[in-house]
DNA sequence: CCCTGATTCGC
DNA sequence: GCGAATCAGG
């Protein structure tokens, strides 16, 4: 591993973010054990560890310590919390578990994620309804296309997905995993797109408050920017990019990009 | 078993 | 400096 500024910038970045180290790692395309390492040599702030190593503490000293174990809370909700969208939504009935075969449910049509966290902001609350509805129509719209459409298009999209996130099988579909966003994060797949437009109107690019970290473009390079639309709550990134970034995998050491 | 983060230590 | 191996708690 090469640790260029932008990898540190990026490792930084997922840290202070509250990503476990092996998350992180998936995400950068390295060992979790190489995160901690370059992070402790960084002199990141460190978690709140699970072990305290006989090398440390003394044994009286662990008394005082077990109280204050907080954890980084939100982040484990993440991966739970993403699986269980695909059979939450209102939407989700129509099309996509129709579309895409059960195994291939990962990837939670769009149309599954956005709806019920609780936004802060007004302002985001209010994004989520148009997107509510708007989604309403679109299931609508996409039931009436699921029997020409369904046999090609929405399966392309959900095996296109993770084999652009990384090279690795696409199949073995089990568990939340967050996939890499390869240097360039891909484009999403034809289908996705349509949908995106439709879901995403374009009002993304002026919202303030927190905005989608997911890069777009070389880093370094004159075009390089962060998507910038509005991120899920508690997540990093916006419905699309979160849906690019949580993939499920059966192995997720199968996975490393 | 799975997960987690931290430390160690050979390279 | 790097990171696999290892540890140890949940």
């Amino acid at each position: 591993m090469d640790w260029t500024e932008e990898t540190i910038a990026r490792l930084k970045e997922l840290w202070e973010q509250g990503l476990s180290t092996a998350e992180i790692g998936r995400q950068i395309g390295i060992t979790k054990n190489a995160v901690v390492g370059k992070a402790h040599r960084l002199g990141l702030p460190a978690r709140p560890s699970p072990i305290r190593r006989p090398g440390g503490k003394s044994a009286s000293a662990k008394a005082a310590d077990v109280e204050k174990s907080s954890a980084p809370a939100e982040r484990t909700v993440a991966a739970a919390e993403v699986v269980a969208e695909p059979s939450v939504s209102v939407v989700t009935t129509a099309p996509a578990p129709a579309a895409v075969s059960v195994e291939n449910a990962l990837a939670p049509p769009i149309a599954a994620e956005p709806i019920q966290e609780a936004s802060p902001a007004a302002e985001v609350a209010e994004a989520v309804l148009v997107v509510e509805t708007t989604q309403v129509s679109i299931a609508a719209e996409t039931v009436m296309e699921a029997p020409r459409s369904a046999a090609a298009a929405p399966v392309k999209a959900a095996e296109a997905r993770p084999a652009a996130s990384s090279p690795a099988t696409a199949n073995a579909v089990s568990r939340e995993q967050v996939a890499t966003p390869s240097p360039v994060p891909v484009k999403a797949a034809a289908p996705r797109a349509a949908f995106r437009n439709v879901v995403n109107p374009p009002a993304e690019s002026r919202r303030r408050g927190p905005s989608c970290c997911w890069p777009l473009g070389d880093p370094g390079t004159p075009g390089f920017r962060f998507c910038g639309a509005a991120p899920l709550a508690g997540k990093p990134y916006c419905a699309e990019h979160a849906s690019l970034a949580y993939v499920k995998l059966r192995d997720r050491r199968d996975n490393v990009a």
